[in-house]
DNA sequence: CATGAATGAGGGTTCATTCAT
DNA sequence: AATGAATGAACCCTCATTCAT
């Protein structure tokens, strides 16, 4: 289930609205915004094609909604991760596995908010700059909190960086099995890029 | 005399061709590949819709077409950028000052390589993958001739982080005032990244 | 409560339906296959395109299946007349007398069988020689039965003639007024044709 | 060839013009009036699309006069057969074979005239009519010669029947092999459908 | 609340036809 | 005469959206 009921949707309490956008995640995901059609996300939910618009004004509503939910969503879950962790390269090693988990297990999250409709829906340009901003800003703060240097920039190599890790991660045969490798690389070059010490890793593949 | 495809014939074949590839750049990268439109196309070429289709079979055909066409004019132009020097660190130094010259002085390019129309295009995935694997092979390659561990890795990390760095670059007021400094730090985390040395850089924003 | 398919709704649906059939069997009659539009088609019956394709997948399926649904109505008309009888000779009488009153009475379903889409239809080619082989075992039962010779070859010229004198007579101006006529000399030679008897005829045009 | 070049034609002496149509009966007869397109005529005839528009006026004149030349051509070879006999049955006998050998070996006409874009090109239903006529009153002709009753009648029985029977024979996996047999009966139905004398005829299939 | 029949703007594509060379 | 690049009307079809039930 790639949909995860935020406080906004939970107070609705509403069986077909949730199933909606679980469907959509799940549609968006893998067809992108303009492929994916309303009567997709409707069949997959089970319910009438009416039903949609009684719960959302339109389809790029919806998309966009859907973004922040699940932007907020992977911030939160980012965002424990780190927190739950008082060292920061603890909290870097921490988010890294909370961040590939989360890809491995619930991979239509990766694909709709790195993939799915940026550049196809104008109205969610903005709402991905604030998405980037803060992951950056996550990243910066743990960055600078190691006494790293150049923390904005590094924190934008960061950010990218595990990005194109995670799809070429998830692009593999067996994504789960090369989860843990991933990971470890993942900590390890975020310790350089802070720049504060010299790490030792594991081989490579 | 028969009809003969005299020199000024034929230049004009390829103007109206060119300008069509030019303008499908353009429109591709501003809309997305499903946003836009044929019509778009051809309007922003100044020629009649008839026209596409006598020079191009179909619109996917053409996405395609120009998606490999901007990879291949891209990877020369990095390629080329990291040959011309000897030194590793200096080929990564030319390489990030290539991309970066390129991203602002035609961000369309980068727009249609990394946003336009990814995940829209079922028969674009694999081209994407390849593209991809050819950016993570190039800086691997430098990365390792360096001395540095972790090539593909890092490769990865590098190539990922570059393009969230660029796209930062470019969603600024005044990409080319910042050009510069952007360079720097890539250049700068690159190396760390390489894990052979401790940089210092210049300061941060 | 949830939306429920009244008997008031479905008879609408259903009447719909029909008016698109109704108005496709007159358009694809009066223009063949190709030159005939879904637009032609909607207009004809009062609805919008978008109702089309709710009711048909597309054209041409619509095409093939009101010839299916054509070309057995037809059979069984003609089947029926001929087993009301159980002499051979009045057999044939009263099939050759639906079949022109038919006509006469709608040219478009002959319209539609013999003239309409034959050739531009590819895959309606099949359901043509079936329809074919139908008209021309119907005959040849008769024939036989009646102790004719050349059952087969008899069939397929009766067929043939049969369809020729029905499209010339609806070629003349007021058809209802020669329908006796035809009726009676499509009779006479099919006794002749079957090589059982002699027969005198009323007096020709 | 399918294409007979007529004194019409053979005036004009023009390579290129024949070239057409002869490629425009091949493909008017292979893919009907609409589907066959003015672009599959040229390169059939492996001229440029601007030719055609040099000598045709547009796609569906040449249709026409394609229809009446082949009609022309047909009746031509039909007459010159009855003519070559003295008596009516040994002319029936002549012309039918003339017929089924016209249409085994150029079976492209039989499709052009019969089938080809009969109620696909409005300005053609004329030119159709005067065709039928002019084969029914030849038929007619000879049967009245014979001294038959309801010549017109059955000449339209006659016309229709033979090409139920050839496009029946064309339909075969080998007609050339079942060509004799369906000269005979059609030759003999006719002598029946004359109604002037008792036939006995060879065993059917 | 829920339904699904109905709508029609708009998209991709074809193809008869024109005209400068 | 001959060519073929260029045109654009028109076709088939999709799909977001509405609304009576």
């Amino acid at each position: 289930m790639a949909y995860r009921s935020s406080e906004k949707t939970r107070q609705k309490k509403d069986a077909k609205r949730t199933a909606m956008m679980q469907a959509a995640v799940q549609v968006f995901a893998e067809k992108g915004y303009h492929a994916a059609t309303v009567r997709d996300v409707v069949n997959q939910a089970g319910v009438a094609i009416g039903t949609f618009y009684f719960y959302f004004p339109d389809k790029e509503t919806l998309f966009v909604y859907l973004y922040e939910e699940t932007a907020d969503f992977l911030m939160q879950t980012l965002q424990q991760a780190v927190n739950q962790q008082t060292d920061p390269a603890q909290q870097i090693a921490s988010g890294v596995q909370a961040y590939v988990s989360l890809a491995v297990y619930e991979p239509s999250i990766v694909q709709l908010l790195l993939v799915g409709g940026v550049g196809a829906v104008p109205s969610l340009n903005e709402k991905r700059v604030q998405f980037r901003e803060r992951v950056i800003k996550m990243w910066r703060r743990v960055i600078e909190d190691m006494g790293g240097d150049m923390g904005r920039f590094s924190a934008e190599m960061l950010a990218g960086g595990f990005d194109e890790m995670v799809l070429n991660l998830l692009a593999r045969r067996n994504p789960d099995m090369h989860a843990n490798a991933t990971i470890d690389a993942m900590t390890a070059l975020s310790l350089r890029l802070a720049g504060t010490q010299q790490v030792a890793v594991a081989a490579d593949t």
